[in-house]
DNA sequence: GTGGACTAGTGGTCTGATATTTAGACTCTA
DNA sequence: TAGAGTCTAAATATCAGACCACTAGTCCAC
């Protein structure tokens, strides 16, 4: 509570004092993944990029193999290098991908301690947030495609096929409409964790199928006829039922595991 | 881009593919690394459980001290213990907290390929988007801590104290008027890389400081007086500065790295 | 009481070795 | 000559045992 800036206004400006994260641990290991980590950023490596092997950094940096091991186990764990073992194995920083961030983001959502209803709300806030964005840049590939998207899953619903990874790639699609891709790549976090907390409430709701694919196809239409607030509309009632079946199955879970 | 499910409509559903992540890699550190995450999970480990020491751990699984100590790395990088060193030090299970996490989410976002208009529209989006729910639930200790920070910004202002950082800390309290964990988390990781790329914008445009402050003011008493109309509107031109700003900044770069 | 030395336990690092994997060169044969 | 098989070198993965630095307690002398 007492993080925020105002709480100290006299003192000298503690201001920007979340920008130095903990330097104390003197760990050589820690330095060595900083300094390739700057490298990485300052674009001095790029991916594709081999680093030397692991002696050969040792050597060069003057600590022990194992040290730079630890290092490489760090740097590969935030997803910026990939090792390969073998002859002209080694490390190589990695391509970021949005798609890979997004999972690595997924996983740290899935591991915090923030609640389904809350990621729930927090994805209805952007999902329909970015609705006038989508319609107004959504392309006729993108109604398309987005047409092609809800055929293809009312036939699967049809055959029983129809499940949340389905209509989690709908409102992907929708979202990348957007071209932007720090908002696709949010909105594709988003269903990473929340798929998991929905299998069991899709059993219970099996009507959702044709409701939701319908509400996907009136949505389409609303952004094709370029009509805002339809598809805003739309979108809201389509993620507020989603958003009260979360809640209603987390309660039922609350109860379970009081008794 | 191929990698929606309506792209392969007939074939098995790959559907929920992304959720069995690559799992290759038969290196004992990983297999630790994933029995440790598993225990911590599933709650068979609790935050502020402590682990047994590298030795101990060695032991009982059967691999050496390093192979031990690379998985602990691993861990630490994504955040899910703490290391101490000395006695009674060792690996304890951390309190996840959400800051943390949006930290951990922010070095994420930095690390992208994405640029800062597209954070910077997404971010525009999202804490436009979450006003209503700002405005229906910000109690009136809220708006009390509102008030004073944005007194505190403006004494800050007058003696040439005012940054980013203090802009930031505040929009990250307006996220907390929603009392969401999962908004502030996604708000707070926001202004980490937004704080990178706009701090020479800052120097570029030092007028902003008033005008931002003085919008700051208006947006706390129009969330005061619960008139949701008017705090969008003036968050709405607030960020859309920003974006501009940033937008110029960005071109003006570009044109640089041109030359 | 209180400050300071002592001690045991823990992570941090080093050394030097073996095992395993892999790309590429090389060889042998049909 | 083409293709299959083999060999080799380079790289990571792992091990075992050692030593250092740090830290929370304990205990003792003043």
């Amino acid at each position: 509570m007492s993080e925020h800036v105002t709480t100290a206004p006299k003192v000298a400006p503690r201001a920007n004092s979340d920008l130095y994260r903990a330097v104390s641990s003197n760990r050589m290991s820690e330095a060595i993944v900083d300094q390739i980590r700057g490298l990485i950023r300052s674009e001095q490596l790029r991916p594709g990029d081999r680093l030397p092997s692991e002696r050969d950094l040792g050597e060069r940096m003057g600590v022990s193999r194992v040290t730079i091991r630890e290092a490489m186990r760090v740097l590969e764990a935030s997803g910026l290098i990939e090792i390969k073992v073998g002859a002209r194995g080694g490390a190589v920083v990695t391509t970021p991908s949005s798609t890979k961030i997004g999972t690595g983001l997924a996983d740290l959502i899935s591991l915090s301690p923030l609640t389904a209803s809350e990621v729930t709300e927090a994805r209805q806030v952007f999902e329909v947030g970015i609705i006038p964005i989508v319609v107004e840049r959504a392309t006729d590939d993108d109604i398309a495609e987005l047409r092609n998207m809800v055929a293809t899953h009312q036939a699967a619903l049809r055959n029983g096929e129809y499940g949340m990874a389905m209509s989690a790639a709908f409102h992907v699609r929708v979202a990348a409409c957007t071209h932007n891709a720090a908002i696709e790549m949010l909105v594709h976090s988003f269903h990473g964790p929340l798929l998991m907390s929905l299998r069991e409430a899709q059993v219970a709701a099996p009507l959702m199928g044709h409701r939701g694919t319908n509400e996907h196809r009136d949505f389409v239409e609303a952004v094709a006829t370029r009509d805002v607030a339809r598809a805003e509309e739309i979108m809201r009632t389509h993620l507020g039922r989603t958003a009260r079946r979360v809640a209603r199955v987390q309660a039922t879970r609350e109860r379970e595991a009081k008794s």
